[in-house]
DNA sequence: AAATATCTGTGATGCAAATCACACTTTTTA
DNA sequence: TAAAAAGTGTGATTTGCATCACAGATATTT
C-alpha cells in the first residue's frame, strides 16, 4: 500500500517490489500545515524528502532580507537531494505553501540503499540533472533577459506542462497564490509584476481574473517588446 | 598509467583498479586548441567529458546574442553530466578557453557502467549536487544582489579556493583573461565591471595590475556600499 | 616596425525596474 | 458583521546599470 504509493514516484519507479519494501521501511510520514517550515537554510541536514501531496516552497533569503524562491515542489517530487553524500547543511529553506504530506528519508539509510542498488542512484542522477538543467536556464534568464521575457517564458513553460501548447487552443493556468510569490520566483518585485500583467491584459495578450490566467501560447511568443521572445 | 590519471579524478577516485580499467577502456583522448568548440548548445549529445588540462568555458547565448558564462571547468572536473540518462541535447556550449586535453566518455557506455557499479553513480551524484548547489546560489545572487556584491562574492570565493582567507594575509588571484569574460560570468557588462574594479582600486580595497588582483579578503567583506556583504 | 585587430577605461545619456507611498479590495479573525 | 490584516493596483520618483561612443593601450599579424 505504501509500496504502491512509492512505486508511483519517479524516484522509485524502477525498483523491484523487494527493493520498494526496503525503501518503505525507511520512510517516515509527516503532515505539514500551510506555512509550516520543514527546514531552514543553514540547518544541519537530516535527510531528503518526498512530497506526496500539497506544495513546498524552496527559498533563499538575501543578506538584505529579500526572498528568492528557488522552486516550488510538486507532489511526486523529491527534494533536498543536494545533501545526499555530503555533510553540507540545507542550502535553502523549505516551507509548506499548502497543507502537505511528505515522506522523510534519512540520508544515511538512503545512501546505504543507493550503494546497494544502482538503479536507485540512477534515478537520483536523473532528478538532479533535471534540476541542474533548470537552474542553469534560470541563471541565463536572470542574467540576460528582462522581466517581461522571464514572465512570458514562465507562462510558456506552464502552458507546456499543461499540454495545451500543442493542441493550439487557449491555455488556462493558475498563478501562485500571491503576486509577491510569483515576483519572487521571477526575480522581480510585486509592483513590477503587477504592471506587466496589467499591461499584457490591456494589450489583449492575456485574460486575467483573480489568479486564473488564460492566454494563447502562440501569440504570447510575439509579446516581448524587444523581440527577445520571438520564435527563431 | 591512464588508470593512474583516472584515479586522481574525483569522479573515479572510489573505484577499484579493475573498475578503473573498465572505465579506461571507454575513454578516448582529445586535444583542443584555445577557442575550439567542443559542442554547441542544442547539439545532440554524444557523451560526457573529463578535463585533464587547460580550461573549458561553458556558456549560453540569449536570443539577443548576449553570452552568459555558466561556469569555467578546471582540470579534474567532469562536465556535461546533465545529459547522462536523458536524451536531451547539450544545454550549453563548451569551448576551450585555453589549450586543453580532455577525455571523452560515451554516455551509453558510462551508463552501463554506472548500472553495474553503484560507487560510480554516487560520485556522479556528488558532482551534480555540488553543481546544483552552486547554480542555486548564483540564481539567488543574480536575483537579489547588485553587481558590486556579486563581484565581491566572486573574489571572496576565489580567495577561499586559494586558501588565503584563513591564513589572514593578502590574497592574489588571476582574473579571467578579459574583462568581458568576467563580466559575462557575473551577469553584467564589461563597462560596469571596469568601473567597479577601478572604484575598488581607488578606494584601496584591491590592487590591480593587468589581470593580477590582490586584496585582503577580510576588508573586502565591508566594501559593498549598501551593506549587503557585511558580516552577520 | 608598421598595420590591424582586440582589449580597456571613461564620459554622456537613457531606461528598465526598484523604491516609496497610499488608497482600494479581498480575506481572515474575533 | 465589524475590525484587523493581508494583498493589490497605480502614481511619482530614484537609481543602478546598460547602452552608446570614442580615444588610448595592448596584442597580433604581416
Amino acid at each position: 500500500m505504501l509500496n504502491h504509493a512509492l512505486k508511483n514516484l519517479p524516484l522509485f519507479a524502477a525498483l523491484s517490489d523487494a527493493q520498494l519494501s526496503e525503501v518503505a521501511a525507511l520512510v517516515k510520514m509527516k503532515k505539514l500545515s500551510s506555512g509550516e517550515i520543514l527546514f531552514q537554510e543553514g540547518e544541519d541536514s537530516r535527510g531528503i524528502f518526498i512530497l506526496l501531496s500539497g506544495e513546498i516552497k524552496i527559498s533563499k533569503i538575501s543578506d538584505k532580507g529579500a526572498e528568492h524562491t528557488v522552486c516550488l515542489i510538486q507532489p511526486g517530487d523529491a527534494f533536498a537531494e543536494v545533501v545526499l553524500f555530503t555533510d553540507l547543511p540545507y542550502p535553502a529553506t523549505a516551507a509548506a505553501s499548502k497543507e502537505s504530506a511528505i515522506g522523510c528519508v534519512p540520508s544515511s539509510a538512503l545512501e546505504r540503499l543507493i550503494e546497494k542498488h544502482p538503479q536507485l542512484g540512477i534515478q537520483v542522477i536523473k532528478v538532479l540533472a533535471k534540476r541542474l538543467y533548470d537552474a542553469q536556464n534560470k541563471n541565463k534568464a536572470l542574467a540576460l533577459d528582462n522581466v517581461t521575457d522571464r514572465l512570458c517564458n514562465f507562462l510558456y513553460q506552464k502552458a507546456k506542462e499543461s499540454g495545451s501548447v500543442f493542441t493550439g487552443g487557449l491555455c488556462h493556468i493558475d498563478l501562485p497564490p500571491t503576486r509577491q510569490e510569483l515576483a519572487s520566483m521571477l526575480g522581480t518585485t510585486r509592483e513590477t509584476l503587477t504592471r506587466l500583467l496589467m499591461g499584457m491584459k490591456k494589450d489583449g495578450f492575456i485574460d486575467l481574473d483573480k489568479n486564473r490566467l488564460s492566454f494563447d501560447p502562440d501569440k504570447l511568443s510575439g509579446y516581448s517588446k524587444n523581440g527577445a521572445n520571438r520564435k527563431l
